[in-house]
DNA sequence: CCAAAATTGCAATGTTCTTTGCACATTCTT
DNA sequence: AAGAATGTGCAAAGAACATTGCAATTTTGG
């Protein structure tokens, strides 16, 4: 199995937790480790620190409760597994003719990302991104399968400190929303496939009422580019019936990246709010107290 | 195929020396940098200067000479080639070098969807398809921005004529959806980077009710382990902060794939329903709409 | 509800690593 | 062949980083 590799590597890593004696940081930060393995093989103690939620010091002595002299000792560790999690199964990837339908869709998406990876011109996102920084307000319409895409947008958007909404649930709230926009507003459309005339719409009226209004979309469609400032186009074709909303949210996901750096220091602190609220209302998940009588907590 | 990528991890590298004005010192250097990628990628300057037989400001030099700030600079970009000719063999070709956030996020998670592609058994996949398709109903429980995953796959999988629900709105919803769970359904745990606590107890909930249980996530926990037939492990790290839903959207697409062919019929038929309706209903969009408002719904 | 133990954050400390000024060596030009 | 220019090594300055002592806060056990 091409997992194997990797498998090994996140369990090596969880074995050598002392499974009794973890504490919740450490436990966070090893989350961390095992889910972005890159990072952790290049990053230092601090980066890893912030993206746990942790502090510094926490990384130091949680690589030295793993039974290593200190972070770098760690590190170094982690390098070799990864990698050789990297290279391991590198000789399975060419069967590119058949195979079952989701690894054909898989294929599929991977295609199409190189191909948005090619086309897609860097500056529009920086556009779309700095025009989102400096708007007042800014309002994703998104229907249909896409409204997943402009959730998590508009999630991430908020995360990253600025006031950016999705309007997912029906055009009753579409009007309402869009009846409220006005200049220094933006609007993002979101539309695949076929366009849904309640976008369109949304579109238009909100270039009327002055605000600046960007598109995605997958095929170059009139009635949005000329309601848009800026259309971004995404290959969204699928192997079934369905078109795949994988490149839209790889691109979804850059411009959230991209917004993330034109106030970095507003996202930060937005994130540390959002953290402090995570952890204030108890969401994140804590590792199952140890059942067994007797045992020492670490 | 390996030669390729490492040559177009060479051919990258020499090009950005100016061809004229080569010093013997740095040729070697260079040499060593090619030669031994993975050590380049990961030690320091003196390291490797000791490898080229040359004093560590050479190193510095030599960097500052190719176009890069310095040592950091060059061994970052070093990485980012070294590890994409490992895990994206066909990607790298391309343009995998610096540029804005945007880029670079696109790039990682073409990156990540590479390696996903070759991690994935596809058999997993099919389990989970059939195991819908056999289900009495299908919750979906996925919180944080992973939420978007979850809705579109729900979306996508009633589409094609399965009765599943995502369910994003909360712990009471979740609650009262658990609660009803029995023999004969299936629950699927969206959940990355963070566990969040009530997605944990869904699923441990569930399959103490006698469900099937699958999970999708970036990191094996044991929390989410421990309650699930089946474990999808998804790459999701991001560039930023955020982590990045690209695969996991991706692996929803295939699941759904995968799903449309377990009973076709049903599928087109299911499909065919819903056309109609949205005819019916008028939500596609026909015409280019005008800019003035008031127009009539098509 | 209190006391003891432990965990985490802060900040100072010590280490490692990169960069750069300077001097010497080598090469190219006149 | 001598002078100029460039390449290279050495060593110190400077920056980044990991570690650890200490204090505050939280958790555990009585």
């Amino acid at each position: 199995m091409t997992e194997r590799a990797t498998d090994s590597f996140q369990d090596w890593l969880r074995d050598r937790a002392p499974e009794r004696g973890l504490r919740p940081k450490a436990a966070a930060l090893l989350e961390v480790l095992l889910s972005q393995p890159r990072r952790a093989s290049f990053g230092s103690a601090a980066e890893l620190a912030q993206l746990a939620g942790v502090n510094v010091a926490t990384v130091t002595r949680t690589a030295q409760a793993l039974g290593f002299a200190g972070w770098p000792a760690l590190q170094q560790e982690l390098r070799a597994r990864y990698l050789s999690s990297l290279s391991a199964p590198q000789v399975a990837a060419e069967h590119s003719g058949e195979g079952s339908p989701s690894s054909r869709s898989l294929r599929r998406d991977l295609d199409s990302l190189a191909l948005l990876n090619r086309r897609l011109d860097e500056s529009v996102l920086r556009t779309i991104a700095e025009a989102v920084a400096a708007a007042g307000r800014t309002v994703i319409v998104a229907d249909g399968s896409y409204a997943a895409v402009g959730m998590a947008l508009a999630h991430n958007a908020r995360l990253a400190g600025y006031p950016v909404a999705a309007v997912t649930s029906g055009d009753a709230e579409l009007a309402n929303t869009v009846s409220v926009i006005g200049p220094g507003d933006v609007l993002i459309a979101i539309s695949f496939w076929r366009l849904y005339e309640s976008t369109v719409l949304a579109a238009n009226e909100a270039r009327a009422r002055g605000a600046r209004v960007f598109a995605l979309t997958d095929a170059a469609s009139p009635a949005l580019a000329d309601a848009a400032e800026e259309v971004v186009m995404v290959p969204a074709e699928g192997v079934a019936f369905f078109p795949s909303l994988t490149a839209g949210m790889a691109v979804a996901q850059a411009l959230v990246t991209q917004l993330a750096t034109v106030d970095p220091a507003r996202t930060s602190a937005s994130i540390e709010r959002a953290e402090g609220m995570w952890s204030k209302f108890g969401l994140l998940h804590r590792r199952p107290a140890p059942h067994a009588p007797g045992d020492e907590p670490g």
